[in-house]
DNA sequence: CTGAAAGCGCTAACAG
DNA sequence: CTGTTAGCGCTTTCAG
């Protein structure tokens, strides 16, 4: 069916190796076989065989690429930043989506082991805890590159945002707005809505607020995880006046909890979410947020894993910490 | 490195076809001798290396899956749908972002076949006419499913909406809320975009309501082309009272054109747009829109491919046309 | 039930 | 500059 390499060699009058070595132009070759062959090649249409090819170079030319979840249009952007950086250089993304699963997660990783790919990108859905994936990984020597979310106990590369200086930025610019009572919907157990919750806290701390617990709550990633919450928040009294959610659905939901209790966004409740998702400034109210690069995540994370896979003997686990940066719109803009 | 069946073989004192026949549960070995393999395969965390598989089976148990912009929440969708789909019968996707590229298109294709893949996904961004890259897939005989955007010329399996009832849809729903003078703002150059703007007019005429040129302006695939779009609209007059806009994001720029203007949304302008994007519903004015069944569309073409894949020959080309369905909310709702 | 032989399409290493 | 040999890790085929 397809063109083999033997197919032009026959037509030719020359040896496989010829034809293997002027297409990938090698130099002890002359320039008058080489076109032969190149036009012989354009003439049948051959493509080379890349699963042969890596069976034998050990190269795929593959990069894996574990999401948790690809409606989340922070992953997305994360994407076209690895795939942005990573094509120009020849190589593939196998996207595995694990949908926040560990166990799709640990399967996909494996499948995408035995696929052989050079390399991995994950932002990862394993519990803390849970490092047995990672160490297999480690011990299977290919190169990896953790995004987003830390994993504790694990050395690994990691490219990531400031997630406490962004919890920081973000309460504090509430405060300078002249909120009283902020509270916080905060993510599940992972590492940036650990980091998020601690950079409250510590904001609060510094301006010798005092930290009420009830005004934490537990969101889940997405709008519907924020509005929830959000009612919760609605019933306390007194209510808070400003809200730091841990990401950008999250606080479009909550917005629209706040608007449909009949309240005013930003004057009677403030809000500031993070991520700084694409659409943000189209919402209800324009969101103000904290800013993450989420496309520079990507891109810098094909960047450190494209070093890796290059690199003879694997070089020392290097971390990246992007700095946020504050947005501001309407939805948290009192003066 | 890692581990191969020769060195479980050589382990184990059998031969290395007693160790692959194990692994594949083969009904010609004994039940002993499988549990003695599978055991080892366990101990020493063997994993099968698929390209050596796929080397003889010709089978890689990977998809392509060619997206014009991963960031539009619309092919995210479709994505997610296509995993959910195909994840569970061992399939892995490589996605392909073209940026709406057609010559990135093309090469990547091309990759992919080279690659091996069993089948491609393909929301293309080729321009109308250039059929090369289908004449040559069809040539490769790798199974392929078109989605969203059918191409002219090319007999290929499809899946997609009906996007001329979706026009009509959108411009009667915009007619039976009173409105007297319907925009809209049309799509690039390809299939989805021209059948919702045949069904525009369609609808119109049924109606009896002669077409206005003008009232027909281009924007883009996304938000900012929309913005721009309805800038130029509002200058008209008279002015329109309704927008039915190419899809959401758009449809989302529009609004926020017509919002700084210091008009209402639906008030003095209705709008709907098209594909019920996650986020439609927490836009400035929760949006009106037409659901395409995103996720549906890439579980659908998924299994449509899966089918063609396990044919021995060819299947003759299916397309499929989900129906669109109306969904309103504030952003045109008058009555 | 077990295994030996052949080969998938290609490239690395070396010889002419 | 060109070609020969060997083999990547696995499965298919067929003989014991």
């Amino acid at each position: 069916m397809a063109v083999r390499m033997k197919d032009i060699a026959r037509d030719l009058g020359v040896s496989l190796m010829t034809v293997s070595k002027a297409l990938r132009s090698h130099t002890d070759i002359s320039e008058e076989t080489r076109q032969r062959v190149l036009r012989r090649m354009r003439e049948l249409n051959y493509q080379p065989d890349w699963i042969a090819r890596s069976m034998v170079t050990r190269r795929t030319y593959l990069v894996g690429l574990v999401l948790p979840d690809l409606m989340h249009s922070f992953f997305a952007e994360v994407a076209t930043g690895v795939a942005r950086r990573l094509q120009p250089s020849g190589y593939q993304i196998v996207i595995s989506n694990t949908e926040e699963d560990p166990e799709t997660e640990s399967r996909n990783v494996e499948a995408l082991t035995s696929r052989k790919v050079d390399g991995l990108i994950i932002a990862s859905a394993q519990r803390q805890g849970n490092l047995s994936l990672f160490r297999s990984l480690d011990h299977s020597g290919i190169p990896y590159v953790l995004i987003d979310r830390l994993i504790a106990g694990v050395d690994a590369n990691y490219v990531g945002v400031k997630d406490e200086d962004l919890g920081i930025i973000a309460t504090e610019h509430l405060i300078a707005q002249g909120a009283k009572r902020i509270a916080h919907i905060r993510g599940p157990a992972v590492s940036t809505a650990k980091g998020r919750l601690r950079g409250y806290r510590r904001a609060l701390e510094r301006r010798g607020v005092k930290i009420r617990p009830e005004y934490t709550v537990a969101g889940q990633f997405g709008d519907s995880g924020g509005y929830g919450a959000m009612l919760q928040l609605l019933k306390l009294s007194p209510r808070p006046d400003a809200v730091f959610c841990y990401n950008d659905p999250v606080a479009a939901g909550a917005i629209k909890a706040v608007l449909e209790a009949g309240m005013k966004v930003p004057e009677e409740i403030a809000i500031i979410g993070a991520g700084n998702v694409h659409y943000s400034d189209l919402l209800r109210v324009p969101l103000s947020t904290v800013d993450q690069s989420s496309a520079l995540i990507g891109e810098r994370a094909a960047e450190l894993l494209s070093q890796c896979i290059d690199a003879k003997t694997p070089p020392p686990p290097q971390r990246i910490f992007l700095s946020p940066r504050l947005i501001v719109r309407d939805s948290s803009r009192r003066q």
